[in-house]
DNA sequence: GGTCATTTCGAAAACGTTTTCGATTCCGAA
DNA sequence: TTCGGAATCGAAAACGTTTTCGAAATGACC
């Protein structure tokens, strides 16, 4: 435990601390034979800087928290990835909390983050959260966030997500030009944005193309931990409206519920009922048959949002104005098995 | 930016810094009256203590490090949210850093953590690492570690894993008791341990029970990020040794891409050929047919590694001598379609 | 009223840096 | 020799807490 600071550095040369510190960090009023020696002392003392000491004086952390509302599975591996990548070599160490999709929790977590003193937060909105003072509080004390995927659209920040209606228009559209003429939905929970977005570009898609909205055929699935919900609201509608010949589902877990369900009831995707997913998850092409779905790029979510963090961060510490940007990342339609006879 | 001190609201009071930080933590020379006014001049000041000011006060910072070897996906995703639910749970922070396998990544990055002055880190060892000084240097400085599911066995410190040899063995037993008679082994690389063990219990399972080993039948998938290498190797297995009726898999990755491969060339599975995986992943019920695999509590890891790095966290902190531990969880085989004809 | 113990408070040091600002030294030019 | 500027260094304050230790005030008791 022979931690050596400053100090210990400087009476072992003779000189002060001040003067050892500004050669360690290149000041230039400090002649190059001395800062040769600080340096090389330094070395051989195994000097390392204590970090809590300088945040303290800095006042910064080098740190940010995220925020996320669901397990690490998934979709939110990949935007994990991708800010772990970004924030190390940006020089950013990242703090991780789950909020469990609770709003209280969610809240609490983002108060204990900024009580640490990260520089920033990135965070993606629980299930439940409706209310955002929470967020608004942690602006207005000059700590930055910045939202992803599960965003509000009413908070004033920085925001980086996915068109959802659009990328959900282009998912309805593609098939019905398939040629299916009755297209369910399986669609999320009422709050998040997210859900309601793939709702309204289920429903615009149906009705672009002439064909009548039925609310009948909208099954909720709020269970995004299993794909359960996807299994047992596909076995519901086969019961309920037995005639339908496609079914667009917002996740592709309740995709793959929904395909489990039909390989097991002898029902044939895509002969009888195309599937169609979201995220395009790493299961995907696990399933059988592999499943059409959007590419949601978190890995490029993850990356953006932590650049854009990191630059505000930045801002506010040299008192520039700080302009808030919403970064809409392109999705893509991936053809596979699900839907084409 | 209007952030409350101690020295606000002592002023506010018109007492010292010294009695409204006493009164906030319940010091008992501080009388009920003032510390009631303390306790409600905070409240609506809004007083939230600064964590680095306190933290360079009692140097510890309620803050752990991670390193995980790779991306967060599969089973290390169970393991983080263990980890993540008990840190919360006892009051600690995690930041986490992906080595991606390199050795020297993990050296900096377990340097840059004990920089940051994290009370303790727990580490899941890179394929890379076969040199473990910098893990022991952390521990001479007091740095507690444990290690969890990648270790290595000549570090002494605290550890949580699996008992990796027994869990081959007793799935090659269990082939074996199954009637299948040429087994094959997918194999990791050469040198993190887990896939050194797994490969013993194979091969001991095979001699306990009369069969000859035969190294022709032992085959290297060492890209653990898809299932190409299960994939491949499937393909040259059969052409090599068309006469297997069961493989072994480092992985249920590895697994599925066995089983995506028999699927397109129309070898059965189980009939033909069974398919027995490691570490029943999410995918491994989504796959078909659903593979039978090896249980590996990557959740409950994820805990006990949190738990018992704490409880020596706080041995250090009150010169408690601390005794090491290496906890084996236990794992189960389960039971699905591709082990069962 | 005096003594003593108890209760209640605050000054100050400490944690390890960074940075301002002034002091000292050095050197060349006049 | 003197002067002025440049080069080099260090004292000290500051970041916001915690905690030791002593001082002051209070109360109890005779």
């Amino acid at each position: 435990m022979n931690d050596t600071k400053l100090i210990d550095i400087a009476s072992a040369l003779g000189i002060s601390v001040t003067t050892v510190s500004k050669a360690l960090k290149g000041y230039t009023d400090i002649s190059k034979s001395t800062r040769a020696k600080v340096i090389e002392m330094a070395e051989t003392m195994n000097y390392i800087p204590n970090s809590v000491a300088v945040n303290l004086r800095t006042n910064e952390t080098k740190t940010i928290g995220v925020i996320i509302p669901a397990t690490v599975h998934h979709f939110f591996s990949s935007v994990l990835n991708g800010i772990l990548e970004e924030a190390e070599k940006r020089g950013y160490l990242v703090i991780i909390l789950q909020s469990n999709e609770k709003y209280e929790l969610e809240k609490k977590q983002l108060a204990l983050l900024i009580q640490k003193r990260v520089d920033g937060v990135l965070m993606s909105l629980s299930n439940e959260t409706d209310d955002f003072s929470h967020i608004n509080e942690a602006i207005r004390k000059n700590t930055p966030v910045v939202l992803f995927d599960k965003i509000a659209k009413r908070v004033d920040c920085s925001k980086v997500v996915i068109n959802d209606a659009k990328a959900a228009f282009d998912a309805v559209s593609y098939l019905i030009n398939k040629g299916f003429k009755k297209i369910a939905h399986f669609r999320g929970s009422y709050v998040p944005q997210n859900s309601i977005d793939r709702f309204l570009g289920y429903k615009r898609a149906l009705e672009a193309n002439g064909i009548e909205y039925d609310s009948k055929l909208v099954y909720v699935c709020d269970n995004n931990t299993d794909f359960e919900d996807g299994y047992e609201n596909a076995q519901k509608i086969m019961n309920e409206h037995p005639d339908i010949d496609a079914i667009f589902a917002i996740t592709d877990l309740v995709a793959i519920g929904i395909i489990k369900y039909f390989n097991e009831a002898g029902i044939k995707t895509p002969d009888q009922v195309a599937v169609f997913g979201f995220s395009n998850w790493f299961m995907s092409t696990v399933i059988s048959p592999k499943l059409t779905t959007i590419d949601q790029p978190g890995f490029e979510m993850g990356h953006t949002a932590v650049s854009i963090l990191i630059d505000e961060i930045a801002d506010i510490k040299e008192h520039r104005p700080v302009t808030h940007q919403i970064i809409e990342l392109p999705t893509r339609i991936i053809e596979r098995e699900s839907t084409v006879k």
